[in-house]
DNA sequence: CGAGCAATATTGTTCAACAACTTTGTTTCC
DNA sequence: GGAAACAAAGTTGTTGAACAATATTGCTCG
């Protein structure tokens, strides 16, 4: 792969990983210098991660990592709410992503296990199974754009949830949830499955909603 | 605006108006002289252009047109269905897109009354006030997120269309059809108008999957 | 005619410089 | 003291040239 590319993936992991704080800027020389590219790379592979929602660009003010508003967290349920459940409704349990899903809830569940109660670490291991669960869902819908519209999707929500320094609250109670919607999916089909869902991501949104609420009287 | 904000439009709408043919290649430094920038600047802006799919970047090979196989035609109009018929289903009839989706039904109407048999330019016109009716559909969503993957889908498709020769065939009945998709929706309401929609995708797509069998023959 | 190789052209990346703009700090005036 | 005007500093935007890395083309030779 291009170096622009490697880069663009470097960077982007160091973002969803928490490297730099939901809103910060983003100095160009400086993170040019911290990868050893020039400065005209650096820019290429910014504009990329930009096109994706993970960070801001205002001309003449350089990037800073994206900071979702509650607008932002609603519109980004709204999407997930569509792009998910249309996926789940229409798929046959034989689909290899099947095993995925699996595998992404067998890995929560363990991480859950380790976890102690202000872990920050595994609690976001936890919340990367989740959301590994989720992407395989989508890839049940065997089409590309639409999984690449829930990658970003989900990029971005994990800013949103950065800025919530309770990891255990947004984690936890979804491991559960989604060994319910895998397991009603395969017993019960697709429409009980999807309406699973439904209700897992109202209850996700709300608990996000709360908690940035809870934020912003603080 | 930037030079490669308005560069990058700039180069959007010309290859949208079908001035580079699809699966063309766009050589960086006859384009950088084109527009009269340097090949830097010219980089950025392909490079958003390939985040949005209209352009293809293949390493050491430079950037080509995209050129929509039926794969991909397929799997627009699956994502088509998805958004299109989830804003429909969900909406009021007060919607102020609503106004936005009448005028484009009567620009349609009015260019098609217009055009020659095979008056290439035209019939353009009438799809581009036919794609102006679905993006004004998607808006009723009020959502930016599915109304910027929307632009990219439409675009994308409309590289597909440029493919196929016969304009009218693609654009003409779809004119009526927009006309009885808003009628309904006002008339019997979101779940009929949803309804309504679904048919007019799914015909769309088969004249669309039609004229690419028939082009792969010749 | 085909394989291998050299020549050519294009893209990938860097660097240095300057222009355009924003932000910050200072001065001035009320 | 506070607000407005202005100067200074810092950052981003853009350019042009240069060289490296890779793909394509054309040629030679068997």
């Amino acid at each position: 792969m291009n170096q622009q590319g490697m880069l663009a993936d470097a960077l982007r992991q160091q973002i969803i990983d928490g490297a730099f704080a939901p809103g910060s800027r983003l100095s160009e020389s400086a993170i040019a210098e911290h990868f050893g590219v020039a400065r005209n790379t650096l820019r290429e592979a910014f504009r990329a991660l930009s096109e994706q929602g993970l960070l801001e660009h205002v001309p003449h003010r350089g990037v800073s990592v994206a900071s979702p508003s509650i607008a932002d967290v609603i519109d980004i349920y709204r999407a997930r709410r569509i792009i998910e459940c249309t996926a789940l409704l229409h798929s046959e349990p034989e689909h290899p992503a099947v095993q995925r899903m699996e595998e992404a809830v067998v890995a929560a569940e363990a991480s859950a296990q380790d976890a102690l109660l202000d872990d920050t670490e595994t609690w976001r291991a936890v919340g990367s199974a989740n959301m590994a669960f989720h992407v395989a869902l989508v890839s049940l819908a065997d089409s590309p754009r639409l999984a690449r519209t829930y990658r970003d999707l989900a990029a971005e929500l994990r800013l949103a949830f950065l800025k919530i320094d309770d990891p255990r609250s947004l984690h936890e109670p979804f491991v559960r949830k989604n060994r319910a919607v895998l397991d009603t999916f395969l017993t019960r089909g697709a429409q009980a499955g999807a309406a699973e869902l439904e209700r897992y991501l109202v209850q996700s949104e709300r608990v996000v909603l709360g908690a940035f609420a809870r934020m912003q009287l603080a």
